[in-house]
DNA sequence: TTGTACGCGTTATCAA
DNA sequence: TTGATAACGCGTACAA
């Protein structure tokens, strides 16, 4: 079933019908309602692939890094429902975690030749090296663009070292003064550069003792890796009260092995993860953590993009709102 | 960048240029050797949609029905990493939980061209209503297929029923006598249909006593929804030692009501959840549930698709190994 | 208001 | 071994 088929059937040429699909003017009412009719008999679908091949489908792409990653997916819905109330298509990409976003999308463009695309996640260093070689306006969500060069790159994020500092600052409050950190990869990732350099902030802000190389584990977002980084950091015989996990995941992980080790959440340690999953209010202490907002750095994101695609301007940079939740997984000290 | 500006960059043809790139014969070494380089250069990339609108591009479809359920994630990577080693292309759509899986494949099926489709997920309804329209061999995968009349719909999954009730005479051989469960809608879902049923056959081979309207709450597969049923039954008043949950995600919301109305896991309630999710060994109490096979339910799927696909033959339904995980959320009644 | 005809980038057929 | 050329289904000048 084609435009042509249509066009026997209904009588009429594949212009007409193309038109009608498309909701252009110059239309008698009476093709409109013929076509339009047998489009539905048909149950007619417009083939994409000729679509695109023909011709810019004025529509918004989202690269989404990670699959796995519990924070994307529900904003992936909300981009979407955001985009549905517009007339723009949307396309929605997933990647693996370790694949190369900005090239993944230099590769898209030629094809489906967006208007503007959002990424839901990115490392910089994919976007230092490529990102030249895109042209539309794009928005980097969840990561932070503004020490990129490129003026068609916004980007909305929580402010991870602002907020990383904070919630160390929370624990210090709280009476904490010997740390260990479960975080990242500094050198990889730069959710791990940015919220270790925000616990450094606090650490030094309020004189903490903090060995880079004893109280430091820097692996990999996932309930194993902070298990396992635990697991190392009590081996090593270091003493603490607080730890800091930089992703909620991470955080589950470290709990086990702590209650593993006959150590008590929050008794004898406290715990403070990163990211806010809807989980972590359900566990058992409930976990105590920086919330970020993802429907709003989604809606934010969506928003200047289309303002970028229908006004122009430069590049934006913007920090969602986070909040800090102590919950039951972090507790005063000496109480 | 096209074929054309490579076949005029090169001297050749189109036509030798296309037969470089799709690796066909009767090229000379010469012209394949100065094409490559001139692609490698260039940084050419094939244009997709041209070359599904050409023709058929062998592919096999993956769609995924449920963006957020944790089961497919990892599902979705082993299904990519074993077509890899074959010579299909592979496309993966993803959808929201309540979209309509079948029409969307019939959607796809005109532009994509499939050999084969692999649903991740799929609803009883949708297949029985829709599916004839699919002539190209299929395999549901996590869901029973087999009650379904289709010549060309095989099915991995896991024995929901028999499984369940293989947990359930497990938590009665424990000394449990007492159950509710947080189960699916048994109308519209068949996981929660079939997970219900396997209550049911364990209850009345050893004569529990079980109140489907006092017992059993029937909610959708998150942790609120859970946690929410579980508020309700304890509400209620009724008295009970073991609770089971048809996901482990309800499981945990679960534990957390539970434990809101002081109710300890495993010393009051035991509880046991169903799919194995990764996150179970990592809670405190490590989570009892039904392990599902993921890897395997995945491997099956794409060697049952390929098989169909190359040499045809009818449905098959398969079931997968599943195990259970007798761990901290359990225990023995009056030890 | 409508239809004809061309081109998008690719693959496949055929003749050279 | 190669190249010219006809499709694939659609959008859109341009002509009518």
């Amino acid at each position: 079933m084609t435009i042509k088929d249509l066009a026997e059937k209904t009588g009429y040429g594949v212009a007409t019908v193309s038109r009608v699909l498309n909701n252009h003017p110059n239309v008698s009412r009476k093709a409109r309602e013929t076509i339009l009719k047998a489009v539905e008999e048909s149950g007619f679908q417009t083939n994409s692939n000729a679509q695109q091949l023909k011709a810019a489908a004025k529509s918004i792409l989202v690269v989404v890094k990670g699959t796995a990653n519990e924070m994307f997916g529900e904003m992936v819905e909300t981009i979407q429902s955001l985009v549905a109330q517009t007339h723009y298509p949307l396309y929605v990409d997933y990647m693996d975690e370790d694949s190369n976003e900005v090239l993944r999308a230099i590769q898209l463009c030629p094809e489906k030749k967006p208007l503007g695309i959002i990424f839901l996640g990115g490392n910089d260093r994919n976007f230092r090296r490529d990102f030249a070689r895109i042209e539309v306006p794009c928005v980097l969500v969840s990561s932070d663009g503004s020490g990129l060069p490129f003026d068609n790159l916004s980007s909305v994020t929580t402010d991870d070292r602002q907020a990383t500092r904070c919630a160390m600052d929370s624990l210090i409050a709280l009476g904490h003064r010997k740390f260990v950190i479960v975080g990242g990869d500094r050198e990889t990732t730069d959710i791990g550069r940015l919220r270790y350099a925000g616990c450094l902030d606090s650490f030094r802000k309020h004189g903490i003792d903090f060995d880079e190389q004893l109280d430091y584990a820097g692996v990999r977002f996932s309930y194993q890796d902070g298990y396992d980084a635990t697991q190392r950091l009590i081996a090593s015989g270091r003493e603490f009260t607080a730890l800091f996990a930089a992703a909620d995941v991470m955080a589950i992980g470290a709990i086990r092995a702590l209650h593993n080790n006959g150590l008590r959440v929050p008794q004898d340690v406290s715990v403070m993860g990163f990211d806010g999953l809807p989980l972590g209010s359900f566990l058992v202490p409930q976990l105590s953590t920086v919330i970020q907002s993802r429907q709003e750095m989604a809606r934010r994101g969506v928003e200047i993009l289309i303002d970028r695609i229908e006004n122009g301007g430069g590049a934006c940079h913007e920090y969602i709102q986070y909040s800090l939740a102590q919950r039951e997984s972090t507790r005063r000290l000496g109480e």
